[in-house]
DNA sequence: CGATCCTTTGACCTCAATCAATCGCGGTGG
DNA sequence: CCACCGCGATTGATTGAGGTCAAAGGATCG
């Protein structure tokens, strides 16, 4: 109850620093009508080529965009955080596109699609807070791009390492250099578009390195700058400076 | 001259077909001001790390948006057609992101930020174009995620083509099995995260599956149905659809 | 008509996939 | 309480797709 009005303000406030939003804006969006549900891990809150009529805000866990392919492999084009909307981009166009699925157990806020728009509708400030979000998004998109078709395996994880610590220490769950990255090896894999067995020698190999440690699924960065520098990670690449001052 | 405003009334046709725009609303695009520029291939019209106050609407050839990575190689994030706004979303959040660069030979259009913002803050329909706009970009963003990160190379080159394929023809150039690719293998290679000898190597096996023939950069799909299968390609995966209803 | 860029092809090598076990741990039922 | 089960992590052996290196043709353009 708490932390799902906590991730609203949260996402709130992200809006907000990507785009001025009145106290009356924010206000509206506070008091949006809203379901909170637990799930438990690898559960699709939306099947492929479903549609719902409401928007996913993560409280806790993580939430991913995937595409199944026919042949049944999944490739993660996202990875939501708490306070993350994943899919509000549907509000704006109706675009079947993605699926989406917890990793491991989590807590998800329905909020309704139609009060959305409505809230769109009824105030510029919000459309256009929303339009930077998904500017933003796409940016994100746009690095994970980048990163699998440019990068090797161990550079990859690098730079995904770096990614989920920055968003984490962003969403206020710990620290950019410790963090739980709450996911099995085979889901990493489905995001790197690498193999469970290859993210499992990647991570050995970032290990010997002396990059990172990990204790279970708590990553210790042990060489932020190494770490960065392998994975060719520019920390302002996204609007994430930005919305973490605003944090 | 004419070509120009053709290219503007295609990219306010599109926006007006993900979401309504008023005849005023229009208008007021179409009366932007503008400027065009003739460029020759392979420059760059925003190198990396620069910002512009003006965004880049494709009037012919293909622009195409790249990260550059340390050791100077590229990836390209997004092909744009005629009738593009390359980088609408930097009016939206001032990130510096990607930057942008010709292919070939290309008209381009230099519409104002300023303006472009000023549209939105005056008209909240335009707003929730742009809004609609950004979210299909994030569409393209996502399969071109998917297509680097699951699929080999054949099957990647072969959704590369059928996606450039429905554009050329949406884009009013052609038609979805005869249609004018005008990159070098290498650009088609760091589009897809492959070696220029390993397009080469992938463009002639597709040749002696019987599925494309080229002449030059003239791509003629000889079995759509069997390319559209081995790309693993859903035509009605973008807003794609929609926006061509329009045209 | 040389210069330059692009395509094409061959030989070789490497990174990551595949196939196949084993290990460890938390949960479950007897 | 303990044997069993199943998932996830780990490791080894092998294979294969795609990268790298190198060179030879074709085009196009001053």
């Amino acid at each position: 109850m708490l932390s799902s009005t906590l991730a609203l303000q949260n996402f709130v406030g992200r809006l907000a620093a990507l785009s001025p939003l009145s106290n009356e804006d924010a206000a509206v969006l506070l008091r949006l009508p809203v379901e909170t549900t637990r799930l438990r891990g690898n559960s699709d809150i939306l099947a492929p080529g479903e549609t719902h009529d409401w928007a996913c805000l993560v409280v806790s866990g993580i939430v991913a965009r995937f595409v199944q392919l026919r042949d049944g492999s999944r490739q993660y084009t996202a990875f939501h955080m708490p306070g993350d909307m994943a899919d509000i981009h549907r509000v704006a166009t109706a675009a079947a596109g993605s699926a989406l699925q917890t990793l491991s157990t989590a807590i998800i806020i329905r909020v309704s699609a139609k009060e959305l728009k409505a809230a769109a509708l009824a105030s510029p400030a919000i459309t256009r807070a929303f339009w930077a979000y998904a500017a933003v998004d796409a940016a994100l998109l746009s690095q994970w791009v980048v990163n699998l078709g440019r990068r090797d395996a161990k550079s990859r994880m690098a730079h995904f390492l770096c990614e989920i610590g920055i968003r984490s220490e962003q969403s206020g769950l710990g620290d950019r250099t410790d963090f739980i990255l709450d996911a099995s090896q085979a889901q990493i894999g489905d995001a790197l578009g690498l193999t469970p067995v290859h993210v499992n020698r990647t991570l050995k190999s970032l290990k010997e390195s002396k990059l990172v440690s990990t204790d279970g699924r708590i990553i210790r960065v042990l060489n932020w700058p190494a770490l960065a520098a392998l994975g060719d990670f520019d920390p302002t690449y996204l609007q994430l400076d930005n919305r973490r001052e605003a944090a």
